[in-house]
DNA sequence: ATAGGGTTAG
């Protein structure tokens, strides 16, 4: 029927409402004008009320309504299974089953979406009992659910059972327990069932990458990505966040511009991972033509990351009034995109800037995290603001109610050791409640050795053996120490226990990007004596 | 009027 012509306007516009402030509206004026009363008007208000995004309404015109059928269980179970709170589907489930009131196929499916969404796998078998029951098991619908259900819970064996017995399977039924096993890891029994399926569509294939890629077998998700008939961005995404992952930054840029020959769109998380990827290789030029693409193509960036992944890969390529400019135009910030400005700046040294712009994210109301305290706090100890980063310290711990960790220790150490603070930067670090705290100790003792004292430097270089005998630095300093005193016999000593020990020191790696070719070179260690260590070794 | 798959990221 042509609704419009035979019921008042208001009607309508209830039935038309989809945000919170429209069915407020609505509700206002049935009240008002008393339509409210009318069971079949009060069930529509609360059908559009059960498609907004916040339950509470709907549940409060839920309990009023006098005689709820089916059709407005089921908007409240839906509502309810699509929420951040999908036990009160179950609730409402249950007191429909008390109320005697007889449920269907779509009571079924959002019921038992609810009891998967909370792992629930009492109260779904309870449903279960319930589907076979009233004899709608053979649906193809409740059935996937079902199979989703047990899979997810990681019930294999019975989701196996059941999707067995359906008496009729699409590619979902079979998805449902591929993702469930990518979910958890298990990517042999995945390529077990991803080998059997009778057929497969695009999110087959991609979950199979993507399980892949989540166990760091790159070479293999590589492989079924070669063998897919047709890519979507999600099969190319997935592929190029597994060479990420595996820090494959130039196959990263390879594969996107394979991509780009495929004539497949890139979206902004596709761009996020190849900038990240042009941050960690020093891609400056690649970068900027990131940059380009998605101003020319408009891509959306409505969660702030790629604002977020711009400001590192300025900063990162050393263009920090770049990263700035980004910073300031960006349309969406949330905490990471505060946190990657600050990072830069206190990666060049503008330990002022970043605390200014700290102060900035405080106004705005932004809430620091963990991470944001890190790069304050290493701002504070790069530029030397010693007052600021004890006030910044201690605002993270009362304040903000954040336990520091050991990089927060490691900031406050190198702080305090740069002003020679050597007692009270002791102090701290034998307070730390946490034992992993080598690189701690060894921060206070290059402290220690920068400013000269010696007997404390060989105090801690002693403890920093004990707590990583198979970490190369605690030798290596100890015998610094050793060495600068000129005690060769403790220098002999020292490097005969590593030798024993089997302890090696690790090359350091970088790369850098000059006239847009990215270079690898490795580090063999700044002093000297390093340098002699691995002549030792030798 | 309503239903089934948490694919990817700073």
């Amino acid at each position: 029927m042509s609704a419009s012509f035979l019921q008042p306007p208001i009607l309508s516009f209830t039935e038309k409402a989809t945000s919170i402030s429209e069915v407020h509206q609505a509700h206002a004026h049935l009240l008002k004008t008393g339509l409210i009363h009318h069971p079949s008007v009060a069930r529509r208000l609360l059908f559009s009320a059960a498609n907004t995004t916040t339950t509470t309404y709907a549940h409060a015109i839920f309990t009023r309504l006098q005689d709820p059928n089916t059709n407005v269980y089921n908007a409240m179970i839906r509502a309810y299974a699509n929420s951040p709170t999908p036990q009160n589907a179950i609730t409402v489930y249950t007191q429909m089953m008390n109320d005697c009131v007889v449920p269907d196929k779509y009571t079924f499916t959002s019921a038992l979406k609810g009891c998967s969404r909370i792992r629930g796998v009492e109260e779904g078998k309870q449903v279960h009992a319930h589907v076979v029951k009233i004899g709608i098991g053979s649906d193809l619908i409740v059935g996937n659910t079902l199979v989703h259900l047990y899979a997810k819970c990681g019930y294999f064996e019975v989701a196996r059972e059941v999707l067995d017995r359906m008496p009729q399977r699409d590619v979902i039924s079979w998805n449902a327990i591929l993702s469930a096993y990518v979910n958890v890891g298990l990517v042999e029994l995945a390529r077990g069932v991803f080998d059997e399926m009778p057929e497969r569509n695009l999110e087959s294939w991609n979950f199979m990458i993507s399980g892949y890629v989540a166990v760091g077998l790159v070479e293999e998700a590589r492989g079924v990505f070669d063998e897919m008939p047709v890519k979507d961005v999600v099969s190319w995404n997935v592929m190029i966040t597994g060479y990420s992952q595996a820090s494959g930054f130039g196959d990263v840029l390879v594969l996107f511009e394979e991509m780009q020959n495929a004539n497949v769109k890139p979206d902004s998380c596709t761009l996020v991972s190849v900038l990240s990827a042009c941050a960690r290789l020093g891609a400056l030029s690649q970068g900027e033509w990131v940059r380009a693409l998605v101003k020319k193509n408009r891509i959306d960036d409505a969660n702030g990351f790629l604002a977020t992944a711009l400001v590192d890969m300025y900063s990162k390529c050393g263009c920090i009034e770049k990263a700035l400019e980004i910073f300031q135009n960006a349309f969406k910030k949330d905490v990471s995109t505060w946190n990657s400005m600050i990072s830069g700046l206190s990666i060049h040294g503008f330990g002022e800037q970043a605390l200014e712009i700290f102060n900035e994210m405080l106004t705005d109301g932004v809430e620091p995290n963990e991470i944001t305290f890190i790069n304050v706090l290493s701002a504070c100890s790069h530029a030397g603001l010693l007052k600021e980063g004890r006030e910044v310290f201690d605002l993270m711990i009362r304040v903000h109610r954040i336990q520091p960790s050991v990089k927060h220790y490691g900031c406050m150490v190198d702080l305090l050791g740069r002003f020679g603070l050597l007692e009270e930067a002791e102090e701290l670090v034998k307070s730390m409640p946490m034992k992993e705290a080598s690189v701690v100790w060894e921060s206070l003792l290059g402290a220690c050795r920068n400013h000269g004292n010696v007997e404390k430097a060989e105090r801690i270089a002693g403890k920093l053996l004990e707590l990583a005998p198979e970490d190369s630095s605690g030798y290596v300093q100890l015998s610094n120490i050793h060495a600068s005193m000129g005690r060769w016999n403790d220098v002999n000593e020292v490097r005969t226990k590593m030798k024993t020990r089997g302890v090696s020191k690790q090359p350091g790696c970088s790369m850098i990007e000059v006239d847009g070719i990215v270079h690898e070179f490795f580090s063999l260690g700044s002093s000297a004596f390093l340098n002699s260590v691995n002549e030792w070794e030798g």
